[in-house]
DNA sequence: TTCTCCATTGCATTCGGATGCACTCGGTTC
DNA sequence: GAACCGAGTGCATCCGAATGCAATGGAGAA
């Protein structure tokens, strides 16, 4: 306790109060020699502002939060640690929540959230659409990532599923695939759907079978057989993890990737770029999906508007799938 | 704006603005039927306390602070989620801090984070011995995550890296290794020190070289070549990323293991278990330390005292170094 | 020299909620 | 019937910093 606070400075500078204040906003108005004067009495206190004091008059709390769904694939974390540092750069810091993925718990999630009073919110949890009325009734400014509001209203920063999805199928098919197997993800998360619907569409006849996952390298393994038994010449997971299962998985059975099958991911992350693997896979522009993201939100926080963004990803191909 | 104020559910439920206080804790003194009252009121207004403005009172946030260095490794993202998880379950928020491991970022973040206010720190960042006095006098509890305060003045939970990588190389001893090579971490990082100390105490005569690198896969890859020349039996990579890079290094040169060397990682990763690399190496017990590690931070929070814990890591034998 | 004008500075108030203290009132206890 | 008790409630104040407004004082203009 005993917190050093704008009154101990003032006192040993000998100024008032609101002297301190304003020696410590950028536009405040305080002669150069008061300022050096208080800035030097605060160092020797080791005085430091207390930011929810001040969030209270301002109401900028300088925190943003960050929604997402503990999941079992290895791009959150990866997504997490690159928001972390865009948000960073623009002097904002990350306050993290997840959202075990149960519906009953968005709601207590926002609720947290309010009471936090953030700047901002980044969210990649999928929210029912009955919670919309909650959400505008917090007035926080809001991005989705790699989620979309179907009417719009909440603007979000996406990878293009679909088209993503769709242009890794037209090269399988362009390069002489004709007997095409998927291994989805679980039906009740968004990328994993648009992801199925693309490569579903853009397979026509040449799709001979789909396989529930969830994510998990482990799956992956454990549904190679039901695969390897659809007779397929290229099977499509809906992401990297599940694609490495599958080539190990296949393994065991003696089916060797790409000789046997081709075999393809979605997400671009690093385990996929393993030489063991080198997955050819559909790379999520995770850079710039961030820095869109946080410009985004940086424009509604200041009171602008911003416009939903969707951006394609890059067909990487590895040896999985030698296209 | 137009923020929902306690005083506007004090009007709304006909009570006075402590009322709605008392009826929002749990210790609060209100009859049954006022709270009551007052939740539906606050209820109907889309109310919810202002936990900044409380903290002003009450001097705790619920926020800890999580320092971490962005790394080239896929072990510290696990970490962040981890931890974020299981401060939830304690119903604390995590406010990620990032130090890109430029010591004079320390001294920076630090201030931040006192700024903020957090009711704790945990940090797996170094910080120099001098940085001692300026810590003491935030005050804020602080618990090491996997560092060790020289002096134990700041508690730490650790897994033991000298024992670790001491047990892993008896285990290569004892399976008749006798040519043993190391592919160190940065030097300026704790474990990757201790790891490296721990290895070659326990080594002796059985070392023959080490070759310095930066835990990242494409480092491993890079370092092959000259390790090979070193003609070892086994190479004792200090973490799960430099080792599968090592492997795939020495593939490229031909060299196939384990058949022609041993391999062995550090950390425990979910990677470094992927079937095609199934490496030999010492799982820290991520979940201990984290429960651990947040179980001290509560009692430091709570005013109590708390001891160090070191654990011990476990060594899982794969088919990278077949012991 | 006297009057403006503007840059500094201090005073008082405010943000939203917690809490010590005093007060009310229905129910006990002699 | 008087003194007492305690649960429930409201009043006033406080936490730490920001800010509108008024006060101060020195420089420059007339």
């Amino acid at each position: 306790m005993a917190q050093v606070t704008s009154y101990d400075v003032a006192t040993r500078a000998g100024v008032s109060q609101s002297a301190v204040s304003r020696a410590f906003s950028e536009n405040g108005k305080v002669s150069a020699a008061t300022r050096a004067r208080i800035l030097e009495a605060a160092r020797e206190l080791g005085y430091q502002p207390n930011l929810l004091a001040r969030s209270l008059i301002t109401g900028r709390t300088n925190m943003v939060a960050v929604l997402a769904s503990q999941t079992t694939g290895r791009y959150y974390p990866e997504v997490v640690q690159y928001l972390a540092d865009a948000l960073d750069r623009g002097g904002k810091k990350m306050l993290l929540f997840f959202t075990d993925g149960r519906i009953e718990r968005v709601d207590e999630v926002l609720n947290e959230v309010s009471r936090f009073q953030v700047d901002g919110i980044i969210t990649s949890t999928q929210f029912a659409p009955d919670r919309r009325e909650l959400i505008r009734g917090l007035k926080t400014p809001m991005v989705l990532f790699n989620r979309q509001d179907p009417v719009d209203e909440f603007k979000s920063v996406t990878c293009d599923q679909n088209r993503g999805a769709a242009a890794l199928t037209s090269a399988l098919l362009n390069a002489g695939r004709r007997r095409i197997a998927i291994l989805g993800g679980s039906p009740d998360n968004y990328v994993a759907r648009h992801r199925l619907y693309g490569s579903i569409d853009a397979l026509g006849s040449a799709h001979v079978g789909t396989v529930d996952g969830d994510f998990s390298y482990e799956c992956g393994i454990a549904r190679a057989r039901e695969l390897w038994a659809l007779q397929p010449d290229a099977i499509m997971c809906m992401n990297d993890s599940m694609a490495m299962g599958v080539m190990d998985g296949l393994s065991d059975l003696g089916v060797q990737t790409p000789t046997d099958v081709w075999v393809t991911g979605f997400d671009g992350t690093a385990s996929g770029r393993l030489k063991r693997y080198d997955l050819t896979t559909l790379i999520q522009p995770l850079d710039d999906m961030v820095s869109l993201t946080c410009s985004a939100l940086d424009a509604l926080m200041n009171g602008a508007d911003c416009t939903s963004q969707v951006l394609q990803g890059q067909l990487h191909v590895g040896r999985s799938a030698p296209l």
